[in-house]
DNA sequence: TATTAAACCATAAAATCCCATAAAATAATT
DNA sequence: AATTATTTTATGGGATTTTATGGTTTAATA
C-alpha cells in the first residue's frame, strides 16, 4: 500500500460531503473496502484517518492478547468503538460524521493532511497553528535549526 | 468475517425489539446463521456479542488448549451454556432475553458497540462513563497522549 | 382459550446513488 | 514555449434506496 503524502484543502458541501483527495484514494485501490477509516484523534483536535487494511491488522494484534484477558488493551477498544468506516462515492466523496467534525472544529473546508501510512483531517486553521507550533518547538529543542537568516 | 466497528444507539420497542445496527449486519453476510449470538460480560454491566461463526472458532480454540486446564473449562463452560443464539427477523431486529438487558442495565436504549471481531452492548449511560474511564486510564499510564496543548 | 411469539405491512428520516457541470490538471499539437 | 484539446477531479442538486421503528395480523404455545 502506497503512502499518504501532502496536503489537500476541500470544502464540505450543505449536506457534509466532501471529496476525499485523488491522491490518497489511489493509496486505498486494490483494498477490499472502498473507502477509509476515520476516528477522532486521542491527542490532537483533528481526525485521524487509515486503510481497513490497517484497522484489521489491529485486530487480529488485540486477538493475540487472548479473547479472554479481560485487561483487553484499552486502547483497541477505544479505537474499535470510535472508528468509522466511510465509503467513498462515485466520485470519492465521504460524509464525515458530525461528532467528528466537531472534535476537530471543521465548519465547511478541511485539510486533508498526508502522514505516509495514515493521514489526518484538520480545520484549515488549526492545521496551520498547529504546524507554527510544531516548527517552534523544533526550533526550541534544535537551536541550530533555523530558517531564515 | 468483517470487521465491527464504531457505534450505535438504537432504542427497544415495546416487545423488546432492537434493530442490530445494518453495518454490524453486514459483517455477518454470508453466515449459515443469520443473526448474533449474545452473553453476559464477565468483566462489565455489559452484553457480549459475536457471529456464530466466531463461537465455533472459540470452540476450537478451548479445545487446543486441553481438557485439564480447570480454570479454562470454567470459562467456556460458563460462556457457553450463558450463550444465547438470536435469529434476525426481516427488518434485522432481535430481542434481547430479560436476565441480558438486566445485567447490562438497559431499558427503552441501547448501544451496539464495536471491539473488532466482536461487539458489545451497553447502557448508553453506563457505555460513556466506561468509556470516559478507558480515557483517563490511557491518559495515566501513557502521558505523552493528551488532547489539546 | 388466553397469552406469547413470530410473520407481515407501513412509513419517516437518513443515507446513498445518479446525473450534471465547472475547475483543474494533463496530454497533444503547433 | 505557447496554445489547444482531452482527461481527471471537485462540487452541486435531485431522485432513489436503505434503515430504524412502529403497528397489525397470523401462528404457536401453554
Amino acid at each position: 500500500m502506497s503512502l499518504f503524502l501532502s496536503s489537500y484543502e476541500n470544502r464540505l458541501d450543505t449536506k457534509g460531503r466532501i471529496s476525499v483527495p485523488a491522491s490518497f484514494r489511489a493509496s486505498l485501490v486494490n483494498e477490499k473496502f472502498a473507502g477509509v477509516v476515520l476516528y477522532r484523534s486521542f491527542t490532537s483536535n483533528c481526525i485521524e484517518g487509515l486503510s481497513m487494511a490497517r484497522m484489521e491488522q489491529l485486530a487480529a494484534a488485540t486477538d493475540k492478547m487472548g479473547v479472554f484477558d479481560s485487561e483487553l488493551d484499552d486502547l483497541s477498544a477505544m479505537l474499535f468503538a470510535d472508528a468509522r468506516p466511510l465509503a467513498f462515492d462515485v466520485t470519492g466523496r465521504i460524509v464525515i460524521p458530525e461528532d467528528l467534525l466537531k472534535h476537530a472544529g471543521i465548519k465547511d473546508k478541511a485539510v486533508f493532511v498526508g502522514r505516509g501510512n495514515s493521514f489526518q483531517i484538520w480545520n484549515p486553521e488549526a492545521f496551520r497553528k498547529a504546524q507554527d507550533k510544531s516548527l517552534q518547538n523544533l526550533r526550541a529543542t534544535r537551536p541550530n535549526l533555523k530558517i531564515g537568516d
